[in-house]
DNA sequence: AGCGAGCCCTGCGCGC
DNA sequence: TGCGCGCAGGGCTCGC
């Protein structure tokens, strides 16, 4: 479940129950849903019994589980990224497999007991992974639900988050007027920004009444508070509904589906009537995927212009 | 530097 | 009812 509102939920779901929990047993049914660790399936394995989660973090829609510090070893974290189907979901350990189930990992919880936590991925494209915490550049925590200025090797080079409070909006848009891109192509850019994907870019750019492919070099400073201001807007929105379901694939820790995609305005309602001025909303291929936009309110020129498009 | 293409994959829903 | 095709919430690497 991708973006940042459905990776929050997860979080969020996670954090009570494997705060303090010792992992009492791994098993990898997939290998490739390890892609991302630097080392074999009983690496993965020998590693993490016995140790103990200390938080559940996240950073865009990166996940870490910090482990307590053990003697002699560097700072560790289990990555997991959910890539484009991946799920973590608490289960009874008596309870059966998910069908596609990758990982499993089995928990001793002070707050739940014994559980299991089952890494499902449909497409093989997310993954876990054994991850050395580096210090963080700016000092700042390393993301949502752990204080501590720490963040996995194979995050530091993903931006902040624009929920996150070091995230500093002056240094974006100078970031942002720096590149020679899209605006959309710059939203999904995660060492520019992160937590930002399809569904997210186009309900922002369709909030902020801009055109998917507006030069990001023009943009003015009002233009780009009010971009991170309904950026936050829709974030927080679909985080308040549970994420973004439109199956059963993208649900929260306990299978439980988000409800945002009923207030989508643009994201997959293609044909339908634009809510703002009635345009049917359109969709064009865009980085081998698809935008979703008003032909009428989001122009690439700007509104209230004598001419055409702006190219 | 930016960008498209290709790659990593499976499964679902649709049209024929 | 079956089959092929297009589609899908991501990210990384490699060339031009």
């Amino acid at each position: 479940m991708p973006e940042l509102p459905e990776v929050e939920v997860v979080r969020a779901g996670l954090e009570p129950v494997v705060t303090g929990a010792a992992i009492t047993g791994v098993e990898v049914i997939e290998p490739r849903s390890l892609r991302r660790h630097d080392g074999d399936v009983a690496d993965f394995e020998s590693r993490l019994i016995g140790r103990r989660i200390r938080a559940a973090v996240r950073r865009g829609k990166f996940l870490w589980l910090p482990l307590e510090p053990q003697h002699g070893l560097p700072p560790v974290a289990v990555l997991a990224h959910l890539g484009m189907s991946g799920q973590l979901l608490l289960r009874d350990q008596e309870a059966p497999a998910d069908r596609l189930l990758r990982v499993r990992m089995t928990l001793d919880s002070p707050a739940h007991g014994a559980l299991a936590v089952a890494f499902v991925d449909q497409r093989i494209f997310g993954s876990l992974a054994i991850d050395p915490l580096l210090p963080t550049r700016d000092g700042a925590p390393g993301g949502r639900g752990d204080p501590a200025p720490l963040v996995p090797a194979q995050v530091a080079h993903i931006a902040r988050d624009p929920l996150d409070p070091a995230f500093e909006d002056e240094r974006f848009r100078r970031a942002l007027i720096a590149k020679r891109t899209g605006i959309k192509r710059a939203l999904l850019d995660q060492t520019l920004i992160s937590g930002i994907g399809n569904i997210y870019a186009d309900e922002a750019l369709w909030a902020a009444q801009l055109h998917y492919d507006r030069p990001t070099a023009r943009l003015t400073k009002p233009v780009v508070v009010r971009l991170l201001a309904e950026l936050r807007h829709v974030l927080e929105r679909a985080l308040a509904d549970g994420g973004t379901s439109f199956d059963a694939q993208y649900v929260n820790v306990n299978g439980a589906s988000g409800y945002f995609s009923q207030r989508l305005n643009a994201y997959g309602r293609q044909g339908e009537p634009c809510p703002r001025c009635g345009t049917p909303i359109v969709r064009e291929s865009f980085m081998n995927r698809s935008s979703h936009f008003c032909p009428v309110c989001q122009r690439r020129a700007r509104r209230a212009r004598s001419a055409g498009p702006a190219a």
